[in-house]
DNA sequence: ATGACTTGAGCATCAAGA
């Protein structure tokens, strides 16, 4: 089953290249985010005509997730637990059944952060807490589970163009780092360093002052594997190509394939 | 160089992104 991350900054001005890319790619799944919309408001036709199931958590202007699946979505849960006052939708969580297993998919978008410090890099280290105890949670259910999608966080040196440039940056403080590898210690697989270790891997191109040309990126779009999901890992891959097209998103996908 | 682009909201500009 080939399943996909990709933030597609805002669904309605990405109709098109979302679905030039899905015909060519073919993915069983896509974990979206930063859809921009309403659920109400969510181009659903292009996706059911092609097979997809649509799971939207939207809210108006910013943020929002999404699932589309050619497999059924069970139990779906919308929003990261652990606040109840958080009204930023950045959490989806579904079941997806394959041939031989089921497989728990987390798509998240990360909050950003900056400035830092402030009070957007507080609630970017608190939601950062709360994932920390999803993915135990997730771990202590011993099933096939995956947490992809926007993370904002640059994890090593070799994930940025150049780390001086970005050492107060809030995708890349210490604190912002240490937190992530938290989160993968409890004993999750970054499903992209483990099958391509070179450096200067990117998945996020800023539109301004030629970022995309001059190749100054950044590896911010994580696909996280528990331990029986990594099991089943095949392969993993940045489809970077896409950037060059007409109206891209500033991110590209990232997938694996998984034997479940 | 706190610049440059892009999106959504909504109709002139501004917030937010990373």
């Amino acid at each position: 089953m080939k399943i996909a991350t990709f933030n597609i900054n805002g669904i309605k001005a990405r109709v098109t290249a979302l679905t030039d890319w899905l015909d060519e790619a073919q993915p069983d799944v896509v974990l979206c985010q930063e859809i921009k919309s309403v659920d109400e408001a969510f181009p659903r036709e292009p996706f059911d005509e092609r097979g997809y199931n649509v799971e939207t958590h939207g809210q108006k202007g910013f943020n929002g997730v999404a699932i589309l699946s050619k497999h059924p979505l069970e139990d779906v849960m919308r929003g990261l637990p652990g606040d109840e006052t958080d009204e930023q939708a950045r959490w989806i969580e579904a079941t997806v059944v394959g041939e031989h297993d089921a497989l728990r998919l987390c798509g998240l978008y990360l909050p950003n952060g900056n400035p830092a410090p402030g009070p957007k890099y507080d609630y970017k280290l608190a939601w950062m807490e709360r994932l920390e105890a999803r993915a135990r949670a997730l771990l202590a259910a011993e099933m096939p589970a995956m947490m992809a999608g926007d993370y904002n966080v640059i994890p090593q040196p070799e994930d940025v163009h150049d780390p001086k440039a970005w050492e107060d940056d809030a995708l890349y403080l210490p604190q912002t780092r240490a937190a992530f590898h938290r989160v993968v210690n409890l004993g999750f697989t970054d499903a992209f360093r483990v099958r391509n270790a070179a450096p200067a891997q990117y998945t996020f191109w800023d539109y301004q002052a030629n970022a995309w040309p001059r190749n100054k990126g950044i590896r911010i779009d994580h696909m996280l594997l528990s331990p029986q999901a990594a099991d089943m890992l095949v392969d993993c891959r940045i489809d970077k190509e896409i950037r060059d097209r007409d109206k891209p998103s500033d991110h590209v996908p990232v997938w694996v394939e998984l034997d479940l």
